[in-house]
DNA sequence: CTGCCAAGAGCGAACGCTCGTTTTGAGGAT
DNA sequence: ATCCTCAAAACGAGCGTTCGCTCTTGGCAG
């Protein structure tokens, strides 16, 4: 019979978590050690081996944590855009917040940059991008068939690899991020991500181009 | 005076940068041991170190090493190409062989994923995908500036934006390449990245949509 | 052309250190 | 008194790196 709660349980591994992202996320996976993770967390290495069986497995609980956290905030802000293109822009906008960890409890690229590192290595980190990656697109998906359906997206574009290649592009704005530094400056982001966009709504009405 | 030729030191270290390029791309930076590298090379380790400083620096020079000779024969390659959605459509095709490892020397993309993370660590890293990032981007902008001035691409479009978004997509495909592991189907990739391209010559002619 | 010799390349066992994990004992709630 | 949780010391494996030795090389004297 357990002396405390499930839910004390609950909020420790929480806590041992949340420490974990910030550690993880600043220092990287491999150049983290357990030792900071119990720095940050505050509490004592036996603790977090009661809650975690070792090291890979917190990592995976942060990334789980932060995906989860991502994909539900992001439904919610999407309700506020009207058309297609101002939903795009809130989601770009969104996912940019993300990157710079404006939203609760993610520095999420940081953290996600070290898990594509590890996915090949680790099965178990590959299937949960795999899975984030699904959910990504599945919203890109949706916001693009609705375009096409309102007129604002040509009816003649290849909605599915176009929402792949956006997904794309919004990791890949998030590597440069990281190669920017401190040179970073968000609005350059919006502004490259914006000229997709706009490409995507400009091209509405006309024909398909010819595949020379 | 050495009592070796200068040729042959170069022989030798191209010979471990070669090995240990295939070692860090199969087991990524850290998982990687300079034991592997020693068997990989057929060499020692007294002499890995006496042509490289340490790990970091041998990783570095597999990172400049494989920059240098992808976008060196990018510039082959495009020469080829007559129109720029041609041209583009030539560099998707060259970037996604680089991921393959189909171009000579060059797991590249399985390498750069951990050179993204460790960028926030080593300044020297993040350096060198900051100049990669550069040749990269100008390529881009090249091909769409003259997409521009012959008409195929919108005059409207923002290059310089649309140059930074296009490079970070190709990224990205390569991030989600990692992810789907055995399921990748290069075809699928140029279809996403073809997408793409066919939006922007689709869009030529039209007028810029407005900012609602 | 030939043999000699220092300089430095090549070698690999050994070192020291770090870090993930285990273990043990104290503390507190019941 | 007893059981559970947690803290902290200790462990041991694995790593990058060093260092002293041997072997090879290429200029050079004869």
């Amino acid at each position: 019979m357990p002396r405390v709660t499930a839910a004390h349980g609950q909020e420790v591994r929480l806590r041992i978590v949340d420490a974990a992202l910030h550690v993880f996320a600043e220092l990287g996976y491999h150049h983290a050690t357990m030792q900071d993770v119990v720095r940050a967390s505050d509490l004592s290495v036996g603790a977090i081996y009661t809650y975690f069986s070792g090291k890979d497995e917190l990592f995976l609980a942060c990334c789980d944590a932060t995906a989860a956290e991502v994909t539900g905030a992001l439904a919610d802000r999407l309700t506020a855009g009207r058309s297609t293109a101002d939903k795009l822009r809130i989601g770009v906008g969104f996912y940019l917040d993300t990157i710079d960890g404006s939203v609760e409890g993610s520095a999420s690229t940081s953290l996600l940059v070290h898990a594509w590192a590890e996915a090949e290595q680790e099965p178990a980190v590959r299937e949960m991008l795999a899975r984030r990656r699904e959910q990504l697109v599945t919203v890109a998906r949706m916001l693009l068939a609705d375009g096409v359906a309102g007129g604002e997206v040509p009816a003649w574009a290849d909605v599915d690899a176009l929402a792949v290649g956006f997904a794309a592009m919004l990791d890949g704005l998030s590597l440069i991020r990281i190669e920017a530094g401190q040179r970073y400056r968000r609005a350059d982001a919006e502004r490259q991500a914006g000229a997709m966009i706009d490409l995507l709504i400009g091209a509405a009405g006309t024909q398909a181009p010819s595949r020379s």
